[in-house]
DNA sequence: TGTTAGCACTCTAACTCGGCGAGTGCTAAG
DNA sequence: CTTAGCACTCGCCGAGTTAGAGTGCTAACA
């Protein structure tokens, strides 16, 4: 449909714009990426460019910038991936190494990699939890009114809790309770632990277990909200679009609400693979100027966590999406090994 | 040493341009604030105050704004405490119940309210388990090869690892082990542990017992991180003062740097009780125009973390105060409570 | 029919400049 | 000691100007 020069025209825009985030003119194309045709000749392939909505043009007398349609047209045809330099693959693989015993500390530094290494805003979303089910439940005596609930979740997760019983209870009765919660718990998942328990009340627990699960029941967070962890808020203000106080401050608002974040990420990241969202396509007006790449990660298989990064529209999605399908496969990777 | 006079002067600079954020003229006070006395009257004691150092003149055809010394005099001297309504006060106690089940919850709770209640940036450092001593270990069988590690820590905070060992073991010593890891390690701090579990690797804990000491002192983490929880970076756009970009930059890089925060606020709530460090009292260049509030909190007497707020040091000092020695009465409440 | 040079035109960004207003310090009188 | 008056300083704001970049159109050329 497009002629292979309008394609090279568009290319050169694209590819220049995201270089210097100035509007791009016929001049700069014809001395810049040598075509073999004069300004002139470009002028008219941009206007022609431009009518399709590919490009536009900011005002009469500035060159021409790519539009939202312009880029997804780049990223889904004309992007060369971008290989990593092996030397770079291995120090992130080292880096995370480093922190692969707790769970917290891989994905904060993931998030710092994350930004780093392509210089927009970073968003690693925590395992989530709440569709993991139960492999264990063990209770461990504290003290004459303390009990430590343990809860170890399918692919290698634990959570616990301290809780507090209203009376004495018998520490012997708890190693048979536990056997008694793992073997009726087993395959829940923690989202609905809740309400399982609350039906389990009535069980054959005795009057220990019984109370005990009213308690573990009331202190399970009703909901619980995933961690989120942001990097490179700060290098927002590195690109010339936010250089517009209330655009950047409309932006690290939106970075400050956690939960919103946590579900744009969600959706966006809903299938497998790399996503590119451009611009308009994002579901939230704040960063319909930015884009978004995206990845889920997975622990044995089972998608559990996603990873993205928030930037200007005029991003290097080159870069950007290697970055992220690496970081996603490298995650997965550490997290499946951990729990073989 | 000031007169009276003087003291209701500088008391109304304060004030004024706290308020405004505009430098203050003698023709402002004289009106505002009835001292009975003319402009004039009023320039003579600026200049006399000037000369002391408490106020400075930011351009010669502009009114006064208050130094640090200045602001010092008014958080020493001056200020009122302000009384939080019993209201609030009883909202931000409910808020604060309803997260108490999960410490990392309610420390974000926290985070979030100062910054809501003060409009600057607030930091919660979560309790930091470094100086904690050990109460119990508890090892749990979870498959062929990983064991759980549980480290139940003197106030009532609990750390878990998986551990893998390079070799099938008998789950049934697994009890035996906990029993005397327990004995020897109790009292023990959980930086000491490491080192202090190499030096047990010796210890008459069977083949078992050594390996899996190995395998634990490898894998607990070196040096833990302390937890920072910022909010409301975001608020220092409301400030007139980083309506400059680079000076707003200068500050969020800092708050992206969690290590270097976490130092400040430890380093600056050493003592106990409320302190207010005001602009270049600050060792962080960085924040030298800006003022620190912070407070410590403690689980039943013992100190285990910090709050604090950063704002600019044209900063509601009373109101702040209060908010923070609330927050830090209330978490240091709740905690307690829960070890019960 | 496609390409190119030339040219008039448009629009923005940056700069200059003068006037306005707020505030001061000084002086002299009360 | 206080105050009114006054000359002076300086930052801010808006208007006007200029330079530069880039365009679309037209006409000539292959």
């Amino acid at each position: 449909m497009l002629s292979e020069r309008k394609i090279m025209v568009l290319h050169a825009i694209v590819d220049d714009y995201i270089r210097s985030a100035e509007p791009v003119g016929s001049r700069t194309i014809a001395r810049r990426y040598n075509l073999g045709v004069s300004p002139a000749t470009i002028r008219n392939e941009m206007a022609d460019l431009e009518e399709i909505g590919y490009i536009i043009q900011p005002h009469i007398s500035a060159g021409r910038i790519p539009s939202d349609k312009g880029y997804r047209f780049y990223v889904d045809v004309l992007m060369e991936p971008w290989v990593i330099p092996e030397q770079q693959r291995s120090d992130i693989q080292r880096r995370m190494e480093t922190h692969k015993h707790e769970i917290e500390l891989l994905v904060q530094e993931v998030s710092k990699l994350l930004s780093v290494l392509t210089n927009y805003v970073a968003v690693v979303l925590a395992p989530q939890i709440d569709l993991c089910m139960l492999e264990r439940v063990q209770l461990m005596a504290l003290d004459d009114y303390r009990v430590l609930v343990i809860l170890v979740l399918h692919p290698g997760l634990v959570q616990n809790r301290i809780i507090r019983m209203p009376v004495k209870y018998d520490p012997e009765a708890l190693p048979k309770i536990s056997r008694q919660l793992t073997k009726r718990l087993q395959g829940v998942t923690y989202r609905d632990l809740r309400a399982t328990l609350i039906k389990e009340i009535q069980g054959d627990y005795g009057e220990l277990g019984s109370a005990l699960l009213e308690v573990i029941a009331s202190e399970l967070a009703d909901t619980k909200q995933e961690k989120v962890f942001l990097s490179g808020a700060i290098s927002i203000f590195e690109q010339p679009e936010f250089r517009d106080l209330e655009r950047a401050k409309g932006l690290l608002s939106l970075l400050e609400q956690k939960e919103t974040v946590s579900n744009l990420i969600n959706t966006l990241s809903r299938y497998s693979g790399v996503q590119v969202t451009i611009g308009r396509e994002n579901p939230i007006e704040e960063i319909h100027e930015c884009s978004v790449v995206t990845s889920t990660y997975s622990i044995g298989g089972e998608v559990i966590g996603a990873i993205g990064v928030i930037g200007p529209t005029r991003m290097e999605y080159a870069n950007t999406y290697s970055v992220v399908e690496m970081l996603a496969d490298s995650i997965s990777e550490i997290l499946s090994e951990l729990i073989k």
